[in-house]
DNA sequence: TGTACATCAGTGAACGCGCGTTCACTGATGTAC
DNA sequence: TGTACATCAGTGAACGCGCGTTCACTGATGTAC
């Protein structure tokens, strides 16, 4: 665990740099540990290799500190979300719906920790970064229909219906950590999708 | 907070009363807090009038204060599906999957903390309450299809779907404790079920 | 060119707190003889 | 009937721990003159 040894601090200037250190690393211990519950401004000082008290000069307290992560959390979903929407050819549209929602899915699967962590800091309000994420989802459907896709309910309900349903599916996954049942949380877009379409 | 007159210990042979008002205190502690992270071994002796100590003549520890605090809210939420469930005719077999679901749906807006204690630790496996729960909904949905009620996909797939996506919509509910939102929860599970029946 | 000083990155040690758990105990109520 | 003892319900005080946060500090690098 202990660095053997000491790190080299960051040049005259490039203080901010360890700003990235600490998100970097409390990301890690997320990942590591699956949960909230370990994530400590003394946790992340171990993994950083640095005194907690350095914290302090970049984040205010230790709530800052989350409020970071979480922000930092979200930019790579939603990256994610959009590199897999322009892999696919623009006017395969509900290729894209899906490939959209399945990177979604997987971030959940492959990051439970920081996939609880977002859900869980009271995120949704009528804007923030998740009502962003759905929003995108309609636009996603809306298209499906402009190009003649049949849909059983209007682009917005198909997109809150699909997207609520991916998330039950995530989040019954992490009741239950069974690896092997984690293709069958990619299968089950398919199937909401299938639903909502004719 | 602390008792003004001190708890009358329960008579002799009838120790074990103190173990339901653990989990009653307990149960009070969860609701009030909303979440997890206050529910302490410390907290629990306030809430219920005894000193930390005597939590322990049992519950080993508190892990399994915990799992008995989970058991017996899996029993309150499975008599509330149930009562919902017989309240209707008999005949109306639809109306009887919604009530279900709604049931299970009030239960976690009214107490967003036990459900989420409920469904955080780690509860799926092959068999289980929550497993019951879903196997109670798959019989509903197979009991329509023997009415003459038309699915537009197994019975087992509907019920897992609905169950799913009600689940979505309460997490995310929880995410935003949105009061005005609450009847949109109840509207969910009746899209829901249209959209898997024809 | 030297030198005094400001600014920077980061730290060591301490604080008070609430936690889970243990252990020897207290005092009331039952039972054996 | 009394009395010694067992059993019961429950406790007080202490333990070691890790936590978030503060504060005066250290030592390196820049800047003004």
């Amino acid at each position: 665990m202990a660095e053997t040894s000491h790190r080299v601090r960051n040049p005259w200037g490039q203080g901010e740099r360890l700003r990235l250190e600490i998100l970097d690393a409390a990301a890690r211990l997320l990942s590591e540990l699956g949960g909230e519950q370990g994530l400590t401004i003394r946790g992340v000082a171990r993994a950083a290799g640095i005194a907690p008290a350095s914290i302090y000069q970049h984040f205010a307290d230790k709530a800052a500190l989350v409020k970071g992560l979480v922000a930092y959390d979200y930019e790579q979903l939603s990256a994610a979300m959009t590199a897999a929407d322009e892999q696919c050819p623009p006017e395969a549209v509900l290729d894209r719906v899906r490939a959209q929602m399945k990177a979604y899915c997987r971030f959940a699967l492959d990051s439970p920790g920081h996939y609880r962590l977002m859900l869980n800091n009271r995120p949704i309000s009528r804007s923030g970064p998740l009502i962003d994420i759905v929003t995108q989802m309609i636009s996603a459907f809306e298209r499906c229909e402009r190009a003649g896709v049949r849909l059983r309910v209007p682009a917005r309900r198909a997109a809150v219906m699909v997207f609520v349903g991916a998330h039950g599916r995530v989040a019954l996954w992490h009741a239950t950590e069974d690896p092997t049942q984690e293709p069958l949380v990619l299968e089950f877009v398919d199937e909401l999708i299938s639903l909502v379409t004719e």
